[in-house]
DNA sequence: GGTTTGCAGCAGTCGAGGAT
DNA sequence: ATCCTCGACTGCTGCAAACC
C-alpha cells in the first residue's frame, strides 16, 4: 500500500472542497488537477482509476489522487453515491512511499526545544479507512460550511479544521482506540444529539453508565475539553449558523441551541466570540 | 427586543487516593 | 492500568432589574 509522506508544520493547505453525489450509473469523469485530491466516499461506491491501479471505494473509506495524474471512474455507480472531495497542497515535498507508519513515534519525527518547533512526519495512506462513527462527516461539514461563511473569522478557522482533519486521517490509520477515546467518542455523540435540549453532566453519566467524574476525565484526556466546554463550543457553532441563515429572535436562537435565558446566552456569546449575538449578526450580513 | 450587571446557589472539575 | 469516589473549590447558570 502506497503512503504519503511529507513534513510538518507547515501543514497542508485546504483550498477548496465540496458534497457531490452520483446517481446511479453514472461514472466519474477523467480528470487530473495540480493539487493533491482527496475523495471520502459517505454512501455508495467509488470504481476509480489512477496511473495502472484500480480502486474500489467503499462507505467510510478515503482515497488520495496524485497532483497531475490523470483519475477517472473505470465502472458505473451500482447504487447512488454520496461522497465529499477536498483539494489541498503541501509546501513542504510530499513523497508516495511503501512505508506504513505503524506507530506514533514514527510521526513525532523532532521533539520541541525552546527556539524551535516539534516536527513531524506525517504517512497518510493513498486508500484508507475512517472508524465507523459520524464524527469525521461531522468535521468535513464544518469545514466546507467555514469555507463558504461570509465571516472572515470563520473563513481563517478552515485550515486549523483541516489540519484537525489530517490529524484525524493519521489517527486513523495508526490507531486502535482505547477505553477512554471510546467512552469520549460515545459522550460527543450524545452531546450533538441532544444539545438542543437541557443537559446535565450527571444525566448523561447515568445514560452512559459511568460516573459523572469519570466522564469529565476521559473527555478531557481524548479531547483536551470538558464535556461542558464541548457542549458551549457546538452549541454556539450551531447558534452562529442559525444567526447568520435566519432572522430569528435572539431569543429564539438561544432557545433553539438548548439555552433556555437568552441573557445568559448573549453573555456565553460575547465571552467566547468577543462580540454580542447583535453584533455578530450585523457583522455578517454586512460582508454577505 | 436586546444587553449588562449583580448575586446566590450549586454543578462541574480537579487533585488525591482507594479498589480491582 | 483502569475505574471509581471523595472533598474542596471554581466558575457556570438562572434570575431579576435596569438600561439602551
Amino acid at each position: 500500500m502506497q503512503t504519503l509522506r511529507f513534513q510538518a508544520p507547515p501543514y497542508p493547505t485546504f483550498i477548496t472542497g465540496g458534497k457531490a453525489t452520483f446517481p446511479r450509473n453514472h461514472k466519474h469523469f477523467h480528470h487530473s488537477l495540480p493539487v493533491f485530491d482527496l475523495l471520502y466516499v459517505r454512501s455508495g461506491t467509488l470504481f476509480l482509476t489512477e496511473g495502472n491501479n484500480r480502486y474500489s471505494i467503499y462507505p467510510g473509506e478515503y482515497i488520495i489522487f496524485t497532483p497531475n495524474v490523470e483519475h477517472y471512474g473505470h465502472r458505473v455507480c451500482e447504487e447512488e453515491t454520496e461522497f465529499y472531495w477536498i483539494h489541498f497542497d503541501t509546501e513542504t515535498k510530499a513523497e508516495w512511499t511503501n512505508q506504513e507508519a505503524t506507530e506514533w513515534r514514527e510521526i513525532i519525527h523532532k521533539e520541541a526545544s525552546y527556539t524551535t518547533p516539534a516536527s513531524y512526519t506525517l504517512h497518510l495512506p493513498k486508500h484508507g479507512r475512517y472508524p465507523a462513527d459520524q464524527q469525521l462527516e461531522r468535521l468535513i461539514d464544518q469545514l466546507l460550511l467555514q469555507h463558504e461563511s461570509k465571516d472572515p473569522m470563520e473563513r481563517m478557522k478552515e485550515q486549523q479544521t483541516f489540519q484537525q482533519f489530517l490529524i484525524w486521517t493519521q489517527q486513523a490509520a495508526l490507531h486502535i482506540p482505547n477505553a477512554a477515546q471510546l467512552k469520549a467518542e460515545e459522550l460527543i455523540r450524545y452531546i450533538e444529539e441532544h444539545y438542543d435540549q437541557q443537559l446535565e453532566i450527571r444525566e448523561i453519566a447515568k445514560e452512559l453508565a459511568l460516573h459523572p467524574d469519570y466522564l469529565t476525565r476521559v473527555m478531557k484526556q481524548a479531547t483536551g475539553v470538558t464535556p461542558n466546554e464541548y457542549l458551549t463550543q457546538y452549541r454556539l457553532t450551531r447558534a452562529k449558523q442559525l444567526l447568520s441563515t435566519t432572522e430569528w429572535t435572539i431569543a429564539e436562537v438561544s432557545t433553539q441551541v438548548g439555552i433556555q435565558d437568552h441573557a445568559y446566552f448573549s453573555r456565553l456569546f460575547k465571552r467566547k466570540e468577543g462580540r454580542t449575538p447583535k453584533e455578530y449578526r450585523r457583522f455578517v450580513q454586512s460582508t454577505s
